[in-house]
DNA sequence: CGTGGAGTTGAGGTGGGTCAACTCGAGTGG
DNA sequence: CCACTCGAGTTGACCCACCTCAACTCCACG
């Protein structure tokens, strides 16, 4: 169990430092609301508003769902992200955690009013918002125009630069995510997802170990199959 | 032929107030670089480091080079937007004007380290930022989760939020971008959105007008056919 | 009025979806 | 510690939405 202290005082320091007066925490603190989310829940929010979310520990998908019960995953954030998540209104989206996740939730407009406060703070949120619509712009260009080779091979690869750990035979990965997270996030079907998996086995690319590991044996020969943009303008 | 001080007076209203002190639009001025782009035509910038673009006028789209030349339109943009272009990365992102433009250029980090010194100034990049993401997301469900006919109805709508004049029978649109553009956009090749207007057309959803007007009979049930997730939670 | 690129329409092919059967492995309880 | 179980993952056969290629038409220019 984690307290709201430890937890606040984790995300103080990673994103309030500079405002540091006391009675800005304060009044940050009161916004803030601590969520132990188990394996496969959703963080339960009020979604007719914006809210932002600090991942303390865990992981969690950010899912957007459309009619007919399609989901499409926009997003897989690890502990020490900020993720807004945005209020209801073409789709709905929600946080859902992948394995047993701490969460610190704030209602966006009251959060960002304070925020402005203080230029650091919310130019550290500006950072988050950032790589957030960086990675997104880089999922647009896998959705929009890359086979589902290239789709695995490109989520491998930024998987590992995110939650990735060399080893001797290459990089070792530990996936909280299940094959259909996988597929929801790439705009494929589980079974494409295994399937190409297969075809990267055979090819001695990866090996997979159990159902959540997976070993990158030649990432360079991997970018070759991500469909980047090679050196030339 | 616009002059310097125009545009970037106009940016500095947008933008900059609050952050009006005489020294810091200097500083900011200094960074600034204005660019005439015509139709068709790339901004060229320096794209080892990422950009911040004002669109003074005209519009523009963001382009996500892939291999195989194979392009993905990113974002499009109108007068008054703020976009960032990313570094050179996975990808390689230009910036192209659908109709001559007017552009105010400004080197990422060197821009933001004076952009952070003041938090109304960087809480309204903040916000642009906000935009940018959630417009991408709302992408990213189109892309990965929609088919042909949903993708050219939330584009038509998306669009009618943006740039719409409402007449008398709808809802009018004056598209700057091809149907090649729109199937670069949308994931989609032009045969395939040229045939999806047909169709619209036939069920008296739309009107064309010439190549680039569009005339939006009935929203609402367009909005039916976008694939939106209806009211239930 | 003529020209050429943009857009449309048609015919046929294919990558990935669908449906179904099977296998595996992580967790449970004996 | 092992057998059992059930959901997760894999594999196969078939199908269809969209892509590809090609011919044609139509604007928007000069």
């Amino acid at each position: 169990m984690t307290t709201f202290e430890q937890s606040f005082e984790e995300f103080s320091s990673r994103y309030l430092t500079d405002g540091a007066e006391p009675e800005f925490r304060r009044k940050v603190a009161c916004l803030a609301r601590l969520a132990e989310v188990s394996r496969d829940q959703n963080l339960l929010v009020d979604d007719h508003i914006e809210q932002f979310v600090y991942i303390c520990d865990g992981s969690t998908k950010l899912v957007a769902h459309a009619s007919h019960s399609r989901d499409q995953i926009v997003a897989f954030h690890f502990a020490g992200d900020v993720v807004s998540i945005p209020a209801r209104l073409h789709h709905s989206y929600s946080i859902c955690a992948l394995r047993d996740a701490t969460l610190l939730s704030f209602p966006g407009e009251r959060f960002l009013d304070i925020a402005r406060e203080n230029a650091g703070v919310i130019g550290r949120l500006f950072a988050a918002s950032s790589t957030s619509l960086l990675r997104c712009r880089e999922k647009t260009v896998t959705l929009g125009r890359k086979s589902a080779s290239e789709r695995i091979a490109s989520f491998l690869l930024a998987m590992a630069e995110r939650i990735g750990t060399p080893v001797e035979r290459g990089i070792s990965l530990d996936l909280p995510m299940s094959r259909r997270d996988i597929a929801d996030s790439l705009g494929l079907t589980i079974e494409t997802v295994s399937r190409q998996l297969t075809l990267l086995r055979e090819q001695s690319l990866i090996e997979t170990v159990g159902r959540s590991g997976i070993l990158l044996l030649d990432p360079n020969r991997l970018e070759d199959c991500a469909g980047y943009l090679s050196a030339a303008a």
